[in-house]
DNA sequence: GCATTGTGTGGCAATATAGCCAAATAGCCA
DNA sequence: TGGCTATTTGGCTATATTGCCACACAATGC
């Protein structure tokens, strides 16, 4: 592979690798609807503060969140909203594969 | 987080955790043009034939890609072509990241 | 000042991932 | 059959990730 389109890669790669978990993917979904705060989140993800404050700051770092100070709380909110519409494509794998199964079931039952 | 909505977001996370490599996105690039077998990825990544297997099972695992055998090779094709759009987002992030990064640079220096 | 609240950091143990080698399996061709 | 190629699997080590705890640190209110 060549050097350049690794690193293009590893970037990119980077990225997706801040969405692949799934309190980053609530994170992500609840940033969507509108902008948190680290203490709300942490309520709603029911984990430990300072696990939330670090699954943010991955996103902050891989430049999916943006956080902003008012008073004595850290708002955060998402960058870039077309994340959000690969969501449907997700779904798409989940449910094709579920599709499939059933029809290997189908066939098997005969 | 409700139970429900946590397993959805277990079931996400494992397919984008899946696309979360160098490689498999590579590869994902690869089987978008054309269908592949295990061998030519395993050239055109420069990886160990058992590391590449591994990685296609990944992303089988997820549903991400369909393998047929013909003859002695195994070609793999990618089973939902919408995971590709997702890229130009992933591009909105570097870029965006990119520019916010140029501009605190050009702040600090007046 | 002092207690309280909201966040981030360091450290640690458990777990998961990556990638190589060696070996097993399956199909092809003499 | 035997040798060859293509692919997968098991085993191993190195490395990364996760999530908790304890603590540090800033802003707020009293």
């Amino acid at each position: 592979m060549k050097s350049m389109v690794k690193t293009q890669h590893e970037a990119r790669a980077k990225i997706i690798k801040a969405m692949a978990h799934p309190s980053r993917l609530f994170i992500i979904e609840e940033l969507n609807k509108k902008e948190r705060c680290v203490n709300e989140l942490t309520d709603m993800i029911g984990a430990d503060a300072s696990t939330v404050s670090k699954h943010l700051s991955i996103l902050k770092n891989a430049g999916l969140v943006t956080d902003e100070k008012r008073g004595n709380s850290i708002f955060y909110s998402l960058r870039v909203p077309c994340i959000m519409e690969f969501m449907g494509c997700v779904e798409d794998v989940l449910s094709s594969t579920a599709k499939q199964h059933l029809e290997v079931l189908k066939c098997c039952r005969k």
